[in-house]
DNA sequence: CACATGGAATAGCCATGGCTAAATTCAAGC
DNA sequence: GCTTGAATTTAGCCATGGCTATTCCATGTG
């Protein structure tokens, strides 16, 4: 049944782009949360990170030399984290996304802190186009 | 500073509800499809599994042992997967959840195809009470 | 009723993302 | 300038979720 298989390939294709977008989360949460201590405080420091997280401060260690491996930070050693141009805008457009979609949660009638909790997650697999249907709302909820 | 540290917590609890939500994506995904094809074929075989989800057959395999070990399905050697009670009751409350998700973001104007997309991932960190809003959203469109 | 074949099981590899425990090292304060 | 304590690094463990290659075996067809 070719009627099947091609379907199949549909249904699959969702799956997948979940499944990538899963192994993005931890980048743009680490990217986001590191631009946020930098800006707050001048610096991100390992401990600070894992305390935002709520992980152990090796696991952020682990996670860092991957961000560095992978061209979004550079870490001076005992010293803090920075962000290369890449990991700054990346941190930039996860933190607008995730910015959109808490506040359209709250818009459309949800608990400003479940929107909050909820958000954490669900940012990660709103697509452009959801993003723009989202800002929209907004928008019209604020001429309103 | 205790103000800063308590503030930490708030947060690190965002990304600790996140975090195990992660955890159940793919155990909500596997028994959401697996009555999927039960209702619509009468019986769920691990190449077609692995064909919807796409990954190989192994991965299905192995994971389906760790959702037997769980209680969420059995299954009779060389035989289909079969779900329990609980593994049911997963699967029915995901697949509702699911599809409001995914009503929702058409409703709110996404085109369906992006609605498929996205609603794969993001269902999994949709809360009750976001959940029942977007319910409520629905029923309101519908009225108009 | 034999047996071919397609699905299932197994083995073994890798990356990711958690953890604890221990060793290092930097820097602040004495 | 020494000391010491906190932060970082390192080492090593585990579970999860992918993969390929291979073996196994139940069933349905001839
Ligand atoms: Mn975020
Ligand atoms: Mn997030
Ligand atoms: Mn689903
Ligand atoms: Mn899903």
């Amino acid at each position: 049944m070719n009627e099947t298989e091609a379907d199949d390939e549909v249904r699959a294709e969702s799956f997948r782009q979940a499944r990538s977008a899963r192994r993005l989360e931890l980048v743009e949460d680490y990217l986001e949360l590191i631009a946020d201590l930098i800006d707050d405080h001048g610096e991100a420091r390992q401990v600070d990170i894992a305390a935002r997280l709520g992980v152990a401060q090796p696991t952020v260690a682990k996670m860092l030399r991957r961000l560095s491996k992978d061209g979004f930070i550079t870490q001076r050693p005992y010293r803090g984290v920075f962000l290369t141009e890449e990991g700054r805008a990346v941190a930039e457009r996860s933190r607008t996304r995730h910015r959109i979609v808490e506040a359209f949660l709250c818009a459309v009638g949800v608990s400003p802190e479940t929107a909050r909790l909820d958000a954490e997650g669900i940012e990660h697999h709103v697509s452009a186009e959801t993003l723009e249907v989202f800002e929209r709302f907004l928008e019209r909820a604020a001429d309103a």
